[in-house]
DNA sequence: ACTTCGGTTATGGCA
DNA sequence: TGCCATAGCCGAAGT
């Protein structure tokens, strides 16, 4: 079993480590994990203000009759002073928490498409995937079928304007001058797809196939 | 005043939007803040599990008996349905949350790097903060006194390959071809200094000045 | 609304 | 372990 202790306080935050930041004195909730991890949320947005990843060492004291509470790491420290306590919870949540499935990652379309080079162009083979240039490893690498041309391709879900600026280091790398770039993405944004056009990189929109449902297509 | 609403429950969730992901039933933490962000937390680990940023339509529904809770925005949607409930607690938060106060970002850096060129370099001028080039604005606009050449500067706190890459967008965009590129971080990563060496582009580590100490604020 | 960029990014993969 | 690239990255600022 696991603790979760759940506190509303008025309270002050200091970190230090990666960087350094303070909270001023304000009415926040602050989350511990038995695992060490504390997070300081206030009333809004899904991130929280201050936090400290778990293998801290916890430990609390009184500081001119303020409760303070101490998270220490090899390189990290996080202290909160808590000027009042409001609320304080503990929950017993069960371990073995399953975890969770993604699904429709870049990595899921690119090895898709490695094996359905058609929905980009059905005149193109695939060769290879994660292909090594000289600038780093290609997502794809094929080729043209008609003209025999070499084409690298970047794979991305939601292709920016970065997709085309990688996809020209890779073609600045690889050995043969003559190869196309090309970008494959779920969505190419607007910008990226004038971007693309200005430095002759072809961009191509494609739909990934319905995930884990043997017959979702019932619109 | 805003409302935290926090449930523990065994719950499952699905998430589509951005990507697809599901959790299988576990016995989790909701927390829900009315701007309508949600995240759903194991008992370990500071991230939540699945969540969703504000500005969601937050809504609730019995279906089969069970109670789900549905939030929608316009390209994303999270349902996290409840078979069974074990507790629920609702707070009241003080808005007007003073923020997360930084010390020693790159903006700071930027701006103390602005009126200590010679941290870089003794024969450097300043000319402008944030330059805009014809590919976007670079951080520092500098001039070399010896030789008169123009100096564009990208400045990080950890400089990696990316800064490499960027910092040549924006001699590409320059007017001058002859200005020169440099990178100035407080920790230039190896392969990033490799890199810069290959493309030409100057690397520079420095030290940034204590902060927060009184007597380093004379100037 | 769309894009760009910094971040205590976190996190997984690989050398 | 350190380093690098991805992420449902988030969040903020600028256009």
């Amino acid at each position: 079993m696991e603790f979760v202790k759940i506190l509303h306080v008025n309270c002050s935050v200091k970190y230090s480590g990666r960087g350094d930041t303070t909270l001023a004195p304000h009415d926040r909730i602050v989350m511990m994990k038995d695992d060490g991890s504390v997070s300081v949320h206030s009333g809004e947005g899904v991130k929280p203000l201050n936090y400290m990843g778990a293998k801290a060492k916890v430990s609390e004291e009184i500081v001119d009759g303020e409760r303070v509470l101490m998270f220490d790491s090899s390189k990290e420290n996080l202290t909160v002073t808590i000027h009042r306590l409001i609320n304080e919870i503990e929950w017993e949540v069960e371990d073995g928490e399953p975890g969770l499935v993604r699904d429709g990652t870049e990595s899921d379309l690119q090895e898709w498409l490695s094996k359905n080079m058609h929905a980009i162009n059905n005149n193109l083979e695939f060769v290879e995937r994660e292909y090594s240039t000289g600038a780093g490893p290609v997502d794809l690498y094929a080729r043209d079928l008609m003209t025999g041309c070499d084409v690298l391709i970047e794979v991305k879900r939601v292709a920016s304007s970065s997709a085309v600026y990688q996809i020209r280091r890779y073609l600045e790398g690889h050995d043969n001058p003559q190869a196309r770039g090309m970008i494959v993405a779920l969505d190419v944004r607007p910008r990226t797809r004038h971007l693309a056009d200005k430095h002759g990189i072809e961009w191509v929109e494609v739909n990934y196939p319905a995930r884990n449902t043997p017959a979702s297509e019932a619109t």
